[in-house]
DNA sequence: TCGCTTGACTAAAGCGATTTAGTTTTTAAA
DNA sequence: TTTAAAAACTAAATCGCTTTAGTCAAGCGA
């Protein structure tokens, strides 16, 4: 059973090949084939298995049918169940997907991009390093379709969906708060992602809204090449201060992981001398001891909604109104946030 | 700046795209372009930043410098970190993937593997179902490249890179032996995927090898749908059997999650009352109270491996020579599985 | 009977590369 | 001076499909 393509059911069938173009393309009735033509040709179509090549598709039509996944990291929970879920719906609507992991790396995001482009493919998802305004730029003149989730540039006009950091972050410090925290600290990497500014700010605006001072000793921010390094030197920092914190945020979950290895190391109790809630959570954080109080990113969302907004771009349909989107976190309390 | 082909370079360099071609495909100096020509072509491309269009060339040459990848699931740690490693390898060596997550069907595994051929991947990547042993004989009669993760279909002559799940549990179950444990209990799935099957025997020759007497009431094998109801059932005929366990295997980091959520749920003490180790793990499995002692896997030797067997297979070079690997798993020993 | 639709098709150009099989000019050897 | 070989190119076919712009015959009203 060897490979058939068009021309060879054209052949056997002494029919043209744009007849059995259009036919197996659903044009044949617009293109007045008739039935008992059109028949014939999807019969035998499908008793050889005949499916079209999609290079040669794609080159004649200009489109590939793929859109690109551009994340920092495939093998981080949270991009990988974004994948998954990009995937499934890309699917359902015609689409594969190529990924590239740009391990946070501005000029592997750019050449992958670029890389991408090349191939062709018809939309790009992107979970930017935001240190490649340039390269959006060009997207944006070019006018490619792309959709940017989890980071954003917030000062180029592009479609996005990303996470209401601000407000998962306030919300979660104001849980502190009612539960009667009040020397709270912040352990961070070093701000140079806006969602990481923005959970800065939320905290900040939690602790302002309740009259609470804002210390700067409180705030911890570290580089995020060496932080498993340097969280030690934080936490000892926040638990040793003249007045020691009883309440820790950190701001990603690895952080979260690494500083509850230290806290564990450096024999301190969780929550009961101090309370710590994360943003974002890893794959067993209800087990970890005690049990991590997250914020858990809508990745059903982000995922969905990016696929929606980007095929409506590239197909042109025009269906889907709102294409910037800051969709609410959730909050999932457990045990190490403590109890009133 | 418009976008620019081959073409393009031609009319403006007054040379024939033939030329062009040979030249940005490093074939100058074999097809005698003199060291002129390809300077002005070299500089050309460069200025106006000429990238080839990979559809046209794919076409053209019948290779797509794709590859495509499928998993039962991006979203389990597991595969997403393979996929990471896979990617980043196939990068060097001038291929993308595509991939797709079958989520254990074998329909859907089907249907990807010929979507796939269709998009004229030069290679597949395959963490099979296990139930697809048609369409994997039909890439094996069409000559079409392909290796096989994770898990291999044992009377089929594939090229594969497999881990060798016997020797993985045989050896915890032989620490836990050495521990002194003596009614060691196994939770597994039921054992359709003949890697989950080796775990099982593992097991059982582990206790054979120390004259431990292999006790079918030992074993708990859950159905992947609903392992999350089974599993309390499976544990509290565990640990209220005559002769209760002592110790715990499970077959997977899943059902250690499960497991150790309904043990805490019992409040039975782990590793007092019950110690337990587990294949594979989750992300936050050392910080897990205890830490979970684990069957390490090993995902880098998988991922390049099976990517550098799979391009020579594409790229017919013939230096790799050993095209079927089982590769040994390591084991973290943690809290979880006591001490003597 | 003429011209106009309509139905049922098809030839051929085009997508943007690659590559085979030449062609022409120059050089070097006999 | 002839001729073979080498150097420096190029025309055109090809990859497999889509699509535009027809063609041709039959049917129909005036």
């Amino acid at each position: 059973m060897n490979k058939i393509y068009l021309k060879d059911i054209a052949k056997s069938l002494q029919v043209s090949k744009t007849a059995v173009s259009l036919v197996l393309n659903n044009k044949g009735d617009e293109h007045k084939i008739s039935q008992e033509t059109q028949k014939r040709i999807i019969d035998f179509a499908n008793k050889h298995n005949y499916k079209a090549n999609h290079l040669a598709r794609g080159l004649s039509r200009g489109k590939s049918e793929t859109i690109g996944l551009i994340i920092p990291n495939i093998a981080d929970i949270f991009y990988a169940k974004i994948a998954s879920i990009v995937e499934k719906k890309a699917k359902l609507l015609g689409y594969n997907v190529v990924f590239s992991s740009s391990n946070e790396s501005p000029e592997n995001e750019s050449e992958q991009i670029r890389s991408m482009l090349n191939r062709q493919v018809d939309g790009l998802i992107i979970a930017s390093t935001q240190k490649n305004q340039e390269e959006i730029n060009h997207l944006l003149e070019i006018n490619f379709p792309f959709i940017l989730i989890d980071r954003y540039y917030p000062n180029i006009d592009t479609n996005f969906v990303i996470v209401d950091n601000h407000d998962g972050v306030k919300s979660v410090t104001q849980h502190l708060i009612n539960l009667g925290k009040e020397r709270i600290g912040f352990i961070s990497i070093k701000p140079e992602l806006d969602a990481i500014k923005q959970r800065l700010y939320g905290y900040h605006d939690a602790l302002k809204a309740n009259d609470i001072p804002l210390s700067k000793n409180y705030i911890k921010e570290l580089n995020i090449e060496h932080y498993q390094q340097e969280i030690k030197g934080a936490i000892i920092d926040l638990i040793t201060a003249s007045k020691p914190v009883d309440a820790i945020v950190f701001s990603t979950h690895y952080l979260t992981a690494s500083g509850l290895r230290e806290l564990k190391v450096l024999k301190i109790k969780v929550p009961d001398e101090v309370a710590i809630v994360s943003f974002d959570e890893l794959g067993a954080f209800d087990l970890v001891d005690p049990a991590i109080t997250s914020i858990i990113q809508p990745v059903h969302e982000i995922g969905n909604d990016a696929v929606d907004i980007l095929i409506d771009d590239i197909e042109k349909i025009g269906s889907v109104k709102e294409k910037k989107k800051i969709v609410k976190t959730g909050l999932m309390i457990r045990k190490s946030c403590g109890t009133k």
